[in-house]
RNA sequence: GGAGAGGUGGCCGAGUGGCUGAAGGCGGCGGUUUGCUAAACCGUUAUACGGCCAAAAGCCGUAUCGGGGGUUCGAAUCCCCCCCUCUCCGCCA
C-alpha cells in the first residue's frame, strides 16, 4: 500500500501513475479520511490523558463517599476513550480500504498502455529454422512419452498433467540449474512452504477470497496453496526490521505454485503453458530504496543468463503501465521464443520480474534502519522468475527438436539429465 | 491427537493490583582512562502513531510485557478465549 502520508505530499504522481494505469480514484476522499484519522487519533490522546491523570490521583486513601464520587468519573472517562476508540478504528478501517486501492506508483520509463503497448528492449539468439515440419510440445511429450494430461484429469482434474521419464530429469535439471546461477551469485537457497496464511497471501499484494481470485483454498484449515514463492519468501521476513549491513538480501525458494486460473481460457492456454500446479524458482531481494533499480536490472539479467544456458532464444520486455499487477512499480518480462506456439511460433512469456518498491514492504511492516539514523524505513521488495518449470520445458523440447523427431538436451542440462538427447521411445 | 511447562525490551532475566516502558545482567553506541590490546569507570541504548516545527533535530503526548476480550478508579500482575514454543506419550513419511 502507499503511505497515506504521501496522498498529501506525492498527490500529483499518485493521480498521474492513477491514469497511466487507466484507473480513476478518489484520492481527494482518501485524503479526507486521512485527515479524520489523525484527528480522532490527537482526541483519543488527549482523552487518555485526562485518564491516566485521574487514575494518578486515585492512589491515596479516601473517605467512602470520595470513592465513590472517583469512581463514577473514572467510569465516565473509560467510557469517553471507549467511544473514541471505536470511532478511530472505524475510521481507520476506512482510511486502509480507501488506501488499499491505490497502485503503486509508475517508473518514469515504462510504456504508457495496455497489455500490447510494452516496449521491447533486445532480443536474443534466433529462433530455430527447422528443414521439416516442427511440433509442438504436446505433440513432443506424447510421442517421446514425456507428459500425460489425461492421467492429471483423470487423478486430479483438468489442467494437471504427470511428467514422466526425461521430462522428470528435465525438472530437476532446470532447478538445478537455476539454483546454480543463483547460488553463484550470492543468493540464500530455501525451499519453501507450498501453502501460508490468508494474510500474508493478502500483504504480497493476492486476494485468497473473491470469485476472480488466482489462489486454491483449504477446505479444512485457515491456509491457501502458494501461487508462488514470492508469497513465502516475502511474508518470512513480515513485521521485522532488517539491518542496512544485511542488504541487499537475495533469496532463491523453490516451491510447488498452485493457481485456479479462474476464466483464464483459450487458445494460448494449450498444454504447459497454463496449468494449475508448477514448480518454479523463484528470486526475491530486499534492498535499500536507492539500490532497487540496480537490483531490477540485475534480476533480468541473471534470468537471461538461464535461459542463454538453455540456448533458448528469447526477447525482453518493458511491460506497459495498464497492465503492471497494482504492488509493482516496473515490470520486465522475458519471452520465449516457441516455435509450437501459433501458427508459425510466437514469443510467450517464461519469467516476469517486477520491482514493488516499498509497497508490499509498508504493507508487510518490512523495515529497515540505517547507520546512524533513528527512524526504519521501509525497504524495497522484488522479486523474479528463475525457472518456471513448465514453460522452460515448452521452450526447450520446440526449441531443441530435431527432424527425426528426438530432441537435444542443451549442454548446461545434460549433466543432471545424464544424456544428450531424448529419443522416441519404440 | 493426549498430558504438562512456558511466552516480559536485541538477548538473558526480575517482577502477584498503582512508586514499572518496565530492576539487574549481557550485547550495542558515545565518552574517560590508555604505548597497543584488554580491563575498569561514566553516560546512553525499543517500536508505532498523533501534535508542535518549512524540514531535520528536538520537544510534548498516547499506545505497546504473545493476540483478543473481561474485572477494576487503576492490570505485565486477576478472570475467559485464542495463538505460538518446549518436554513427555501416541501416530506417522
Amino acid at each position: 500500500m502507499l503511505d497515506p502520508r504521501s496522498f498529501v505530499t506525492q498527490r500529483e504522481a499518485i493521480l498521474e501513475s492513477c491514469r497511466r494505469r487507466g484507473l480513476s480514484l478518489d484520492l481527494d476522499g482518501a485524503i479526507a479520511l486521512y485527515e479524520r484519522v489523525a484527528a480522532l487519533q490527537t482526541r483519543l490522546n488527549e482523552a487518555n490523558r485526562r485518564r491516566n491523570e485521574h487514575q494518578q490521583g486515585g492512589k491515596r486513601r479516601m473517605e467512602t463517599a470520595e470513592r465513590e464520587a472517583h469512581a463514577a468519573e473514572g467510569r465516565r472517562l473509560k467510557e469517553e476513550v471507549a467511544a473514541l476508540e471505536s470511532e478511530l478504528a472505524a475510521a481507520e478501517a476506512a482510511l486502509r480500504r480507501a488506501a488499499l486501492a491505490f497502485p503503486n506508483l509508475v517508473h518514469p520509463d515504462v510504456p504508457t498502455g495496455g497489455e500490447e503497448d510494452f516496449r521491447e528492449l533486445r532480443r536474443w539468439g534466433k529462433p530455430p529454422v527447422f528443414d521439416f515440419q516442427p511440433l509442438d510440445h504436446l505433440a513432443l511429450g506424447e510421442r517421446l512419452q514425456l507428459l500425460d494430461f489425461e492421467g492429471g484429469a483423470k487423478v486430479a482434474a483438468p489442467k494437471f498433467y504427470y511428467l514422466k521419464n526425461e521430462a522428470v530429469l528435465l525438472e530437476l535439471a532446470l532447478q538445478r540449474l537455476a539454483l546454480e546461477v543463483l547460488l553463484e551469485d550470492g543468493f540464500t537457497p530455501f525451499v519453501t512452504p507450498d501453502v501460508a496464511k490468508p494474510e500474508i497471501l493478502d500483504g504480497i499484494g493476492f486476494s485468497p477470497r473473491g470469485p476472480e481470485t488466482q489462489i486454491y483454498s483449504l477446505a479444512n484449515a485457515e491456509l491457501c496453496l502458494i501461487g508462488t514463492a514470492e508469497i513465502t519468501l516475502g511474508g518470512l521476513y513480515a513485521d521485522s526490521v532488517l539491518e542496512e549491513d544485511a542488504l541487499p538480501l537475495k533469496l532463491a525458494g523453490l516451491s510447488h505454485c498452485f493457481r485456479t486460473e479462474a476464466g483464464a481460457a483459450g487458445r494460448e492456454s494449450k498444454g504447459l503453458y497454463r496449468v494449475h500446479q508448477f514448480s518454479k524458482v523463484e528470486m526475491f531481494a530486499f534492498t535499500r530504496p536507492e539500490d532497487s533499480e540496480a537490483m531490477h536490472a540485475h534480476l533480468v539479467e541473471l534470468e537471461e543468463r538461464i535461459f542463454q544456458r538453455l540456448e533458448v532464444p528469447y526477447r525482453v520486455i518493458d511491460v506497459a503501465s495498464g497492465d503492471l499487477g497494482a504492488p509493482a512499480y516496473r515490470k520486465f518480462d522475458l519471452e520465449a521464443w516457441m516455435p509450437g506456439r501459433g501458427e508459425h511460433g510466437d514469443y510467450g512469456e517464461i519469467t516476469s520480474t517486477s520491482n514493488c518498491t516499498d509497497y508490499q514492504a509498508r504493507r508487510l511492516g518490512i523495515r529497515f534502519k540505517r547507520k546512524g539514523a533513528k527512524r526504519t524505513e521501509p525497504v524495497h521488495m522484488l522479486n523474479g522468475t528463475a525457472v518456471a518449470v513448465s514453460r522452460a520445458l515448452i521452450a526447450v523440447l520446440e526449441n531443441h527438436q530435431r527432424a527425426d523427431g528426438s530432441v537435444a538436451i542443451p549442454r548446461a542440462l545434460q549433466p543432471w539429465v545424464g544424456r544428450d538427447v531424448i529419443r522416441p521411445r519404440a
